[in-house]
DNA sequence: CGTACCTTTGATGTGAATCAAGAGTAGTGG
DNA sequence: CCACTACTCTTGATTCACATCAAAGGTACG
């Protein structure tokens, strides 16, 4: 936790400082971390398992915004806003969470700014990516962030070959790209069948990643 | 510009030092400020005229991600992130701007910590509506993000109808609700034909806000 | 071994993009 | 002041991607 960008640099005293007001605790699966709306006053570090960050509409459906691994923090953006929760974090899979105080928290940061200005870094981050999405939900279609999102989570296994792993059950990944789950059903057996891809459960092999790159321009 | 809310409870020592790295600016219509990808090294600060912020595809396609009018701040989310400036900034019509040095800024947020608690409040509320402007683009389909945006830009006026007036030529208006020009130009015929509304112009008449909010569930 | 959930597949419907003209509207210059 | 060009805005016909509805395999788990 201390190699994120949040506590880079901190020193021995400012981490037992910290740590004081920090918490571990264990969420099994489905279980919700907090509702949209509620008041801010936590704000959490994702140990191991995965954290899916929803929205509701008024007709109930269930929109994934973003999907949080290991390592990383969430909600430590709206800290400051005063206007609750903009989403619904669920544990996606049984989770081990660290939750940080976030009265104590500004205090600390109040003590420094350029503790601040790693903050700010960190938020501006994730507006950039926010904004990301916003031209890949706009400006390309469901087959074109489909193979965005292959390319971005493409890496080389043990054999070589080039792999994705979809990091949640894919009606979860469909709602994150932007579809429903029978479309990505259907868009993943179209590239297979033209042997760009080959689908194996969760695991989806890549014959050519340069080639998914030229498909998304036609 | 005192008003806003990153300066807002500035003393005049502070005010005095910042307005040094200030400069007014004027900008004829369709000048760009500055392009996506570019280094940030100035925050900007709309005096009058309109501001849009776009994103441009590969295709060439322009997005429009907001639209920054009077008395507001742009570009002051990104300072921090150090990956040049996410959007393009055009000016939508004449304007006048003030810019502001971002190394000077920096250094006046450092020596404050509650400075930079106000920024970040003001960036924590900016994500807020990115994350707003998610759900509208793929939980709502056109016509419920057009009524939305009529919705959000009503206001009585002097014979005490209500009226929209589009801030914008209707194609920059139809690209921030993420439709084509076509499709709004449609969408409002089909909604004076309902008689939800009159359309003069740029001006929008709304007969009756509250039934537009019910048309919307339906 | 059966219930519950996830995933695939097929048939059908619809919103919105695209292509293609035409109708206003405005700014330019003779 | 009127033609001339250049937009912006509307309208229609067509196409397409994706959602929706419905049902059947798979897979996991008590």
């Amino acid at each position: 936790m201390r190699r994120s960008y949040l506590f880079a640099g901190l020193e021995d005293g400012d981490y037992a400082a910290i740590s004081v007001h920090t918490q571990m605790l264990e969420v099994s699966s489905g279980q919700m971390i907090f509702a949209q709306n509620t008041p801010v006053s936590t704000i959490y570090w994702v140990v191991d398992g995965m954290v899916k960050l929803t929205r509701t509409s008024a007709q109930g459906d269930e929109k994934v915004i973003e999907l949080i691994g290991p390592g990383r923090f969430f909600a430590e953006a709206v800290l400051f806003m005063g206007n609750g929760y903009p989403v619904n974090a669920v544990a996606q899979g049984a989770c081990r969470l660290i939750s940080v105080d976030g009265a104590h928290l500004k205090e600390w940061l109040a003590q420094d700014a350029q503790r601040c200005f790693r903050m700010m870094s960190g938020i501006s981050m994730r507006l950039h990516k926010l904004v990301a999405d916003i031209d890949r939900l706009t400006l390309m279609k469901g087959t074109d962030r489909l193979l965005q999102y292959l390319i971005d989570h493409s890496e080389p296994d043990d054999t070589g070959r080039t792999v994705v792993e979809f990091e949640a059950p894919k009606q979860v990944v469909a709602s994150r790209i932007g579809i429903k789950p029978e479309t990505l059903s259907r868009l993943l057996h179209k590239l297979s069948e033209q042997g760009c891809i080959e689908v194996q459960g969760a695991r989806v092999f890549i014959a050519d990643v340069e080639h998914l790159r030229q498909i998304k321009l036609d």
